[in-house]
DNA sequence: CGGATTGTTCTTCC
DNA sequence: CGGAAGAACAATCC
């Protein structure tokens, strides 16, 4: 279940491991991931990346040549990149990474890229929600205007975050989870940013007051940019392009904590259903 | 073996 | 008509 923290941190290796490599030869082992899109392969064969940008839990792959094309790489929650230097590649299988064994292709790789240096990258996805989309320039504009702002960015509006809120008439968590509305967060982070701000998932988006609006944002923008720095929250399905998991996992206080006590006031974390979702909070502290 | 797992889009309803 | 709720998607684990 990769969120903004886990996207962000493929994006950083993808960008180290193929930016400036020019696609040599694609394999596509199941269309649905590509959207049985015919020319997915004769567009991007011979493109050279630019760059991998993200917004949201979006990736943008750019190419050089201002070719109006864009690779779009959407994980959704088991989808999994893995970069693999061409040095490395012997035979059939081999090894991503020490602790966790991995055959590449596997059984639940969907699409292979091969680089002119002979640089792999393996798009796996096990449940199959997760896609690589191409789009023009215009396509790619108005996918942007699909998602709300990101937390984590400065010039993000507290005002109006605040304001839309009091608009709305539904629960927090599902206002939080709504990409439209507010972009990045997904189940595991909204329980974490509800219960360092004490407010309680359940609460009316209509009930929260400025300051709390304001703590929210804060404590998002927090819990976001800790998990970026250790390298994202590994729950279930998630490990980065090496393979490897994330650290996260262990600084969670609430999400996967049901029938534990509260790190802040020692009551038993409750697990609910809420906005379609296991929904973790402390009925002590957070109101 | 039924239920839970979740990110996004689509559908339905008020 | 817009927001909100629910279904659908899909495969695996327990």
């Amino acid at each position: 279940m990769p969120e903004l923290p886990e996207v962000e941190t493929v994006r950083l290796q993808l960008q180290r491991g193929i930016k400036g490599k020019t696609i040599k030869q694609i394999e596509v082992y199941h269309q649905k991931s590509i959207e049985a899109n015919r020319t997915f392969k004769k567009k991007l064969i011979g493109q050279k990346v630019a760059g991998v940008d993200r917004i949201g839990k979006l990736m943008i792959v750019r190419f050089v040549d201002e070719a109006d094309l864009f690779l779009l790489i959407h994980l959704k929650m088991t989808g999994q990149l893995f970069v693999v230097k061409g040095k490395s590649l012997s035979g059939g299988g081999h090894l991503v990474n020490e602790n966790d064994v991995k055959e590449l292709p596997g059984r639940h790789t969907r699409v292979a890229f091969t680089f002119s240096d002979d640089t792999k990258l393996f798009f796996n996805d096990m449940r199959l929600f997760g896609y690589l989309r191409l789009v023009n320039r215009v396509g790619l504009e108005q996918t942007k205007t699909r998602f709300g702002p990101e937390p984590i960015v400065d010039s993000f509006d507290q005002e109006c975050f605040y304001k839309s809120l009091n608009r709305r008439r539904t629960s927090i968590k599902a206002a939080l989870l709504d990409q439209t509305f507010v972009a990045g967060l997904g189940n595991i982070y909204v329980d974490e940013a509800l219960w360092r701000t004490r407010i309680k998932p359940e609460r009316l988006t209509n009930k929260i007051s400025r300051k709390e609006a304001g703590a929210l944002v804060a404590n998002a923008r927090a819990v976001l940019l800790e998990s970026i720095a250790i390298g994202g929250t590994t729950f279930q399905h998630f490990v980065d392009a090496e393979g490897k998991k994330g650290n996260f996992t262990d600084y969670l206080k609430v999400f996967g904590k049901q029938s534990q006590p509260c790190p802040r006031c020692g009551q038993l974390i409750k697990k609910i259903r809420l906005a379609a979702r296991g929904t973790h909070f402390c009925p002590g502290c957070q109101k």
